[in-house]
RNA sequence: CGGGAUGUGGCGCAGUCAGGCAGCGCACCUGCUUUGGGAGCAGGGGGUCGGCGGUUCAAAUCCGCCCAUCCCGACCA
């Protein structure tokens, strides 16, 4: 193609509102427009590298033997209404209301619908079946922000297996395991499978696939000794011991007044490490208390998904004042009853414990957790901090921010119960079958690929998946010589299945220099008087800067090696 | 949903405090010169100043309401 005649509006100044990096370079190298909060328009550059990725997805899912289809958008509400998500999914559900009346919402995800083809299996011999599609998911998110890294409408590459039994489900989970590994080594990310959290999507088992970067929305704990990674959200922490303050045989009040922290409460002699953090919550409109250690974040996911809660919110200071009797900052669960009380294990075995009494401007101390406390639960509350000893191997964690560039979770039979999928097997018996469910946001894909390989320059995209392979600078395009042997460069790259760009744009070099390393083509051939008088040009790596003179007898061949390692390296 | 900020030409911004002809840089168009890392000179086009209402002789500027966008938090496959 001839950049001439192309529409890439690039800009020397990114948006004023463009924090992440993939955001500004996205939208400074014209790949991407925003049509309004979390809704971009795909450029023809940025649709080409989406097209891409969603290229390197496609053969990597076939390679599995996951079969492509394509399900509606815009669904009934009575298929979400069967499986209870109608309700569960909230306001992140886009609704409306067609002419007839009638509820109808956009797909967030499709397991509904696929359990729904399920039905036309009637035999185990039907099964195992994998099947995905590339298609457009709406959610209302509360914030879109980091240009394609969080939006409301977006291509998902979604894949679903259906298997007799968990021996199947197991063997259809790993092999998209395999395959998401081989496609985000194809994309150039170091993408790190971590356990995590299944929230909304319930099940038994899942894993992200996550790309450190500081434009990430979820904390990882990672372990350098011996592997061990799993989002903050599930991830757990030896408990470095500590050691008992001495105690008498009840716990005794003090005066405290006007402290209300953790922090104060420290300064006024008593250790987070020695203290119980009482924290009030609201789980489906039950007041519960949670107990941590003074030094120990409460994790919130934890908490729903070893409850099931649904709704789960602090609650506001008169009710707990109803209930305790004080305000947050004095209280404590010694002696309460009535309420539900989890406990993080840290809590276990600890006496000579500081917490507060229910009475504003006093506190306990002496308190032995099991003695004076009745605990309902012993429930890992606690979010893991960096630094912590690994609980496998005694390393310590390191606890780092990363982008969820892919999800896989084991489903289970919620979905096919719910909509009535049953299959005979062998011996003649009717069996439900169990469902695993697989997604990759391709725009997301693209823009961490942005945000992790790039420089002050502009964009580094990986061969395979770069909107152009090659771009043949013209430094002077009225020169005949070099035009007439970038035009044939052009048209034998071209015939070679290269996506070779030809700048003749009658421009400064230095702006076409800038723009080419700005849109991020991984290879240029800068063609001009000075080296043609010479019989070269010069051939220059964008990745690393690297430039060599090639001859003009070798440039195309040259380019083409070139060219091919690069794919070579994505696959 | 809570907190903070911002809306002036395609992009970046000044002007708002203290009301008085809507400006600057980049980009764009024309001409001349220039031509291997974001050229120079000259001329030119383009803006409901987010919207609605109010105050005033006069509103980008003051007042009220609304909307949009971004950031932090909550939330979130």
């Amino acid at each position: 193609m001839r950049w001439s005649t192309l529409f890439i509006p690039t800009l020397r100044d990114a948006p004023a509102d463009a924090e992440a990096a993939s955001h500004r370079l996205l939208v400074r190298g014209g790949f991407i427009r925003q049509l309004q909060s979390g809704h971009y328009s795909m450029l023809p550059l940025g649709w080409r590298v989406h097209r891409k990725v969603a290229e390197v997805i496609r053969q990597e899912m076939d390679a599995i033997g996951a079969q492509e289809l394509l399900l509606p958008a815009l669904h009934p509400a009575s298929v979400w209404q069967a499986s209870g998500r109608w309700e569960s999914m909230g306001d992140e559900m886009f609704r409306l209301v067609d002419r007839k009346g009638a509820d109808l919402a956009l797909g967030m995800t499709h397991e509904e619908v696929i359990a729904l083809l399920g039905l036309e299996l009637s035999s185990y011999r039907d099964l195992p079946q994998m099947w995905y599609q590339i298609q457009t998911k709406f959610r209302d998110e509360p914030r879109p922000k980091s240009g394609l890294l969080r939006v409301r409408e977006f291509a998902m590459k979604d894949s679903y297996s259906i298997d007799l039994d968990d021996a199947g489900l197991d063997r259809s989970f790993d092999l998209h395991h395999h395959a998401y590994v081989r496609i985000f080594a194809r994309l150039g990310l170091d993408a790190v499978p971590v356990e995590a959290s299944s929230g909304a999507m319930g099940g038994s088992a899942s894993i992200e696939f996550m790309v450190e970067s500081p434009a990430g929305e979820d904390d990882v704990a990672r372990c350098g000794g011996c592997g061990y990674a799993a989002n903050v959200e599930r991830a757990s922490a030896a408990t470095e011991s500590v050691e008992n303050r001495p105690a008498g045989d009840a716990p005794e009040p003090f005066p405290t007044p006007g402290i209300r922290t953790i922090a104060a409460l420290t300064e006024a002699g008593h250790p987070p490490e020695h203290q119980i953090k009482t924290l009030v919550y609201e789980a489906d409109g039950d007041l519960v208390l949670l107990l941590l250690r003074g030094d120990h974040p409460f994790l919130e996911q934890k908490f729903v998904d070893a409850t099931g809660v649904a709704d789960l919110r602090p609650a506001d200071a008169d009710r707990i004042r109803d209930a305790l009797g004080a305000s947050p900052g004095s209280l404590g669960a010694v002696g309460v009853d009535g309420f539900t009380i989890y406990a993080d294990p840290a809590l276990r075995g600890r006496s000579g414990m500081t917490t507060g009494a229910n009475e504003d401007d006093v506190h306990l101390h002496g308190v032995d957790v099991e003695r004076d406390v009745a605990v309902d639960h012993w429930l890992d509350l606690r979010g893991v901090l960096d630094g912590e000893p690994c609980a496998a191997c005694g390393e310590p964690l390191q606890v780092v921010r990363c982008i969820e560039a892919g999800h896989i979770f084991k489903l289970g039979r919620r979905y096919a119960e719910a909509l009535g999928v049953s299959v005979l097997d062998a011996e003649g018996n009717a069996r439900t079958p169990t469902m695993g469910s697989y997604g990759i946001g391709v725009g997301r894909a693209m823009a961490t690929v942005a945000e992790v390989l790039h420089d002050d320059a502009g964009l580094c995209w990986p061969v395979g998946i770069a909107p152009y392979e090659v771009v043949l600078t013209v430094v002077k395009v009225d020169h005949e010589a070099s035009m007439e042997v970038a035009g044939r460069w052009h048209d034998e790259l071209a015939a070679a299945g290269v996506d070779v760009l030809l700048d003749d744009r009658d421009a400064r070099p230095g702006v076409k220099f800038a723009d080419a390393e700005l849109i991020g083509i991984p290879l240029r051939v800068t063609i001009g008087p000075r080296g043609l008088d010479l019989g070269s040009v010069e051939f220059t790596r964008r990745a690393d800067g690297d430039t060599t003179e090639v001859t003009v007898d070798d440039l195309v061949a040259s380019v083409l090696d070139a060219v091919f390692d690069g794919r070579q390296l994505s696959r």
